[in-house]
DNA sequence: GAAGTAAGCTACAGTCGTGTATCTAATTGC
DNA sequence: GCAATTAGATACACGACTGTAGCTTACTTC
């Protein structure tokens, strides 16, 4: 990987990132409720007391690790084209889903225990952080140019996407496919904002 | 509770409903990954060699519970009411969600770990025996009496009203309520069959 | 009532994770 | 180069859960 000469040990940073690539490995595999410090540790070739130096317990570790995470990447909305901005805004969610952070992320949403602790410091730097939903930012940005009604734009419409895209994940652990997004657009979001795709096929 | 006289030790049916009410109730406070077979008998206030003459770890404990749940129930349209029918069916979603099976199912398909040996005992038991999801029976009905195409009855549209009240269920950790429910309905399940509410208000 | 069944208890050795304390040696900064 | 850091390796006592074994005693059945 990295260039690591001849050094044996690894320090600061270096030493630090992998740490951070070990719990988020380590969720998806134990889940939340079964990080250890022991686990973190092993997987990321390090000692125990190395860990306890800088966190108290596992979940320290991986808050600390969702918060160095790259950032949600924002959908950018183009010239004039909702139904292929929506697309990508879906896709987009897709690729963050599927980032090591992502699936994180929602290991810990899902989690009866890891309420309190974890959720708080997840909304704070994950979603507070990005506008709100990522079909909303492309939705929002259409409305204020009168390509549909402001008003049909709501709470629940915001969510249709992202919405159905999760569904789809617990229901069958696969990511829906670019063919799967369009029929999102064309079949649910399209019409709640009143545009009837042209003819679907 | 239910009629115990003098009676001191619990014996067959009896002791198995209160063990997989324990179960049940142990997933929901420590999550699939951490039941034990310790914490089961506690919960239920047995001892754990009883527990291991029947089954031989938490997860068969858990799915036995399962499958001796009650049921679920089965949305049944009426009479000429799509959009009451509609809401009726979410209700009963929501009803389901919050019986201790639900909740525990709903743990289990989040579960990152649980995948394999339980999902597959659940599908067959939860899934398989309702037809498929709660809207789309309403769905179906209304569909074979033309009270809309059918061809606009996808797997996505008969997904929207389950996946928008399951993501509320994550984002929020709370349930609908019946304006949410009608709102769903309103704003995303009636346009994408064509329908475009009245005057919602 | 006597006999069979099964629940409830206690005990045990084994494994795994926890925090803490020590010691060592690699790396960095001057 | 030398001193200050700090990663890495043990080691330890503690507690939780495991699976099994052996025993007592409550319930059921005939």
């Amino acid at each position: 990987m990295s260039e690591r000469d001849g050094r044996t040990r690894r320090r600061g940073e270096e030493l630090i990132s992998a740490i951070h690539a070990a719990v988020l490995q380590e969720v998806l595999e134990v889940g939340v409720g079964r990080l250890t410090m022991d686990g973190i540790a092993k997987r990321a070739a390090t000692a125990r007391t190395t860990l306890y130096r800088r966190w108290s317990d596992p979940i320290e570790v991986l808050v600390d690790a969702l918060y160095h995470a790259h950032p949600v990447e924002e959908p950018t909305p183009g010239a004039d084209d909702l139904r292929g901005d929506l697309i990508r805004a879906l896709q987009l969610m897709v690729k963050w889903t599927l980032s090591p952070a992502g699936l994180a992320v929602a290991a810990i949403l899902t989690d009866p225990k890891g309420s309190a602790k974890v959720s708080d410091a997840l909304f704070e730097k994950v979603f507070a952080n990005r506008g709100g939903t990522f079909t909303s930012t492309v939705l929002r940005h259409y409305a204020e140019r009168g390509h549909f009604p402001a008003e049909l734009l709501t709470p629940v419409v915001a969510d249709i996407g992202e919405a159905l895209i999760t569904k789809r994940l617990l229901d069958t652990g696969k990511p829906p496919t670019d063919t799967d997004l369009a029929a999102i657009v064309d079949q649910a979001i399209l019409p709640a904002i009143g545009l009837m795709p042209a003819k679907p096929e």
